[in-house]
DNA sequence: AAAACGATCTACT
DNA sequence: GTAGATCGTTTTG
């Protein structure tokens, strides 16, 4: 689960809506550990809301937040109800589309958080549940780059179980969202 | 039908 | 760094 987790660090998400395709790499992400997690989602049991997460892995599950969406990766089997939260990502291509969404032509606000990614993306809650191995609408690519040097967090805005390291972002990237001090060893 | 709740964002010092 | 805005969704009466 953990491991998942870390190795999205640095794919790719790719967002296809008519005609246009955005890219952005993956640099900043939480896991959520079902059970076991005072602040995953799922860890009073299953709702309508969290139902994806209880699903197949491979699973987007998106849920809506302070009026804005954010998206995770299901990880496990079903009835495991874990999830892989993506806080941030670089624009890698789509940039203009992505400012056109975003509203703005900074950089580093186009992608960095949770919410803004989504909104670049063009994710909200109608993407809840999409199976993100069939390869259309949204999905993840690797490529070649190395693996980059890790770095380990407790988790971001979470309010309960927060002596937990499972927010992991790649070192020095200017993309990732919140404080980049890091708490822990690297890979 | 009304109220409360956020795994957040923006603008401003 | 932080106060205030924000609103879709869930929870409560």
């Amino acid at each position: 689960m953990v491991d998942v987790a870390q190795d999205l660090l640095s794919k790719l998400v790719v967002r296809r809506t008519a005609g246009v395709t955005c890219v952005g790499r993956i640099v900043e992400v939480e896991a959520y550990l079902a059970a076991h997690d005072s602040a995953c989602h799922a860890y009073r049991g299953r709702t309508r809301k969290n139902r994806t997460m209880f699903g197949s892995p491979g699973k987007l599950y998106v849920y809506p937040i302070h009026a804005r969406y954010c998206m995770n990766a299901v990880t496990q089997p079903v009835g495991v109800a874990s999830a892989v939260l993506i806080r941030a990502v670089e624009p890698v291509a789509g940039l203009s589309t992505m400012r056109e969404r975003r509203g703005t032509d900074r950089l580093l606000d186009l992608a960095r958080g949770p919410a803004r990614l989504c909104q670049a993306l063009q994710v909200d809650r109608r993407l809840d549940g999409w199976d993100l191995t069939r390869g259309a609408r949204i999905w993840i690519a690797g490529d070649a780059t190395p693996s980059p040097r890790m770095r380990l967090s407790p988790r971001i805005g979470v309010t309960s179980n927060q002596s937990a390291r499972l927010r992991f972002f790649v070192d020095r990237s200017p993309y990732v969202s919140g404080p980049r001090r890091f708490h822990s060893q690297d890979r």
